[in-house]
RNA sequence: GCCCCGGUCGUCUAGCCAGGUCAGGAUGCCACCCUUUCAAGGUGGAGAUCAGGGGAUCGAAGCCCCUCCGGGGUACCA
């Protein structure tokens, strides 16, 4: 085996990066860094009529933003620039020419209705026929004509006997008969290499150690192979990664969902907690541990640990994770988290509430895009509008809860002026009141939640007014009672 | 149709290659504990005749054969 790793992440920019894509770049990158090697990412733009505005970017962002940094590509250069396939073009026809000479490829003008019928009858017969009438009809390229030209495409020679074979470094050996395989296009009629041209062209010119890609690609690796012969290129090592399916156990596609790397960053998913989860689908560490981090994940990477079934991407794992990680976060670290999921700026003062907030919400959060929502009630002199119903606890009546509400208040007012508003002090002495008041600590406790909060649950209670501070809780107290007077 | 890959609790998986503990862990679900609500945490439970059937073996989830099921491929898409 050659000295270095090198590996390669080759998306098509054909839209939105999804979890199936990001995870084949996940352990292609996993797989450079365990080894000391290089991670080298490659956009394959050769299907002009399928390109999307926004996805190269897209693909990027996403491998930034679980921080996998690339050694070659796009945005780092490297020795073998450029690395975008549509600006290699000069190099595909040259080496389709290269197959032309040596016979290894012909031209071939069948029209799509000629090809249609053709491939129509072998499928009845059960028989294959390799290849169309072009590759014995002589109807070669006259020597010095040029590759291109827009009703003819350069067809692969594939053997007629034999049998191509790969050994897999996942699946094992893998084999299949050349008289089945057809003849494939090489090089399209607008002068573009289809995928299998580029991807030996570019993996054998950048010196590509390992292919590691989803299985999809397994069936089209014996026309890899036989490309890797033609040329005189030693092909390099191949691993078929396990796919990543839908509930359904299809490939993946938009009909199943967030499957987007962007919509997870969006609906609150920790990069780490996905990267983390991501890696457990197809890889394990031991068979127990299921938080790993990530220099043990790279530090223990290899490819014997990886499996060879497809599995289902588990959303409800997912958000387990997810909250184990956030758990995980510093207060101030999961302040300025949440902070970019609140829609509005928030100014110096309020950034330090947050900070103050953050632990309270820490365990009850499983998804950052809740922090809005789950913060509302700490902002704001008032708490936000609600039933004044909802104040009445079981076993309670209005009267009854004005009369704790105002006992409450004058306790707050008395026995505590601007110094100790400490949730230990609140405790003993509003939980002394309710006793006095004769009333459950759930009964008392829960109208002072409720008063406090506007909301029914809410993360406890003493440590919430502390946080919220003295002014604030005096003044949702008494609006708590003013809500409550007319219903007397 | 043809070619190829796969098949262990609902889900992710360990164990398989170098046969021999009640097939282990996690998640999800249920119950209980903790408890001022919600979480988090703790404990326990249900959940897999290892896709099915043969075979060699004292002994198989593991080795061999057949079948079934699922998926992928079968494009001038990747």
């Amino acid at each position: 085996m050659s000295a270095e790793v090198r590996v390669r992440f080759a998306p098509s920019p054909t839209g939105q990066p999804h979890i199936g894509n990001i995870r084949t770049a996940l352990f292609n990158w996993l797989f450079a860094r365990h080894h000391g090697g290089k991670f080298i990412v490659r956009i394959e733009d050769t299907d002009q009529t399928r390109f999307v505005d926004g996805a190269i970017e897209a693909i990027l962002d996403g491998l930034k933003w679980l921080n996998m940094d690339w050694d070659e590509g796009p945005e780092v250069g490297g020795p073998h620039a450029p690395y975008e396939q549509s600006n290699r073009l000069e190099l595909y026809q040259r080496l389709s020419e290269q197959l032309l000479d040596q016979g290894n490829a012909y031209y071939c003008y069948c029209s799509r209705e000629e090809l249609e019928r053709l491939r129509r009858s072998n499928r009845e017969s059960g028989s294959y026929s390799a290849g169309c009438q072009c590759r014995r009809s002589g109807r070669a390229g006259a020597v010095g004509e040029p590759v291109t030209d827009d009703d003819r495409v350069i067809r692969f020679a594939m053997p007629e006997s034999g049998i191509t074979r790969v050994h897999d470094l996942i699946r094992g050996d893998v084999e299949w008969r050349n008289e089945l395989q057809e003849d494939f296009v090489i090089l399209k009629s607008d002068g573009f290499p289809t995928y299998h041209l580029a991807v030996v062209t570019d993996d054998h010119l950048m010196e590509i150690s390992h292919v590691m890609r989803a299985e999809e690609w397994l069936p089209s690796t014996p026309r890899h192979l036989q490309l890797y012969q033609a040329f005189g290129f030693e092909p390099p090592e191949f691993a078929h990664l396990p796919m990543i399916t839908g509930t359904d156990r299809a490939k993946l596609s938009k009909r199943h969902g967030a499957t987007a790397i962007g919509e997870y960053e969006d609906q609150g998913f920790l990069p780490e907690a996905l990267l983390n989860f991501m890696v457990l689908l197809g890889w394990s560490l031991d068979g127990s541990t299921e938080v790993v981090s990530l220099q043990q994940i790279i530090d223990n990477f290899t490819l014997d640990r990886i499996t060879k079934s497809a599995a289902i991407f588990d959303q409800e794992k997912l958000l387990w994770m997810n909250g184990i990680y956030i758990r995980d976060l510093s207060a101030e670290g999961l302040a300025n988290r949440m902070q970019e999921y609140i829609p509005r700026t928030l100014n110096a003062e309020e950034r330090h509430y947050l900070r103050g907030i953050a632990p309270l919400v820490q365990e009850r959060l499983k998804r950052l895009d809740e922090s809005d929502d789950i913060t509302a009630y700490f902002f704001g002199e008032l708490a936000p509008d609600y039933d004044p119903a909802i104040l009445v606890q079981k076993g309670m009546d209005a009267p009854g809860t004005l009369a704790a509400l105002q006992a409450a208040t004058d306790a707050l007012n008395t026995t505590t002026p601007d110094g100790d508003f400490g949730h230990e002090k609140l405790e003993s002495m509003l939980g002394e009141v309710g006793a006095n008041l004769s009333l459950s600590r759930r009964q008392f406790f829960g109208l002072l939640r409720t008063a406090a909060t506007g909301r029914t649950v809410s993360p406890p209670l003493f440590e919430t007014m502390e946080v919220m501070g003295r002014d604030r809780v005096l003044a949702r107290l008494q609006e708590a009672s003013r809500k409550l007077q007319p219903t007397v």
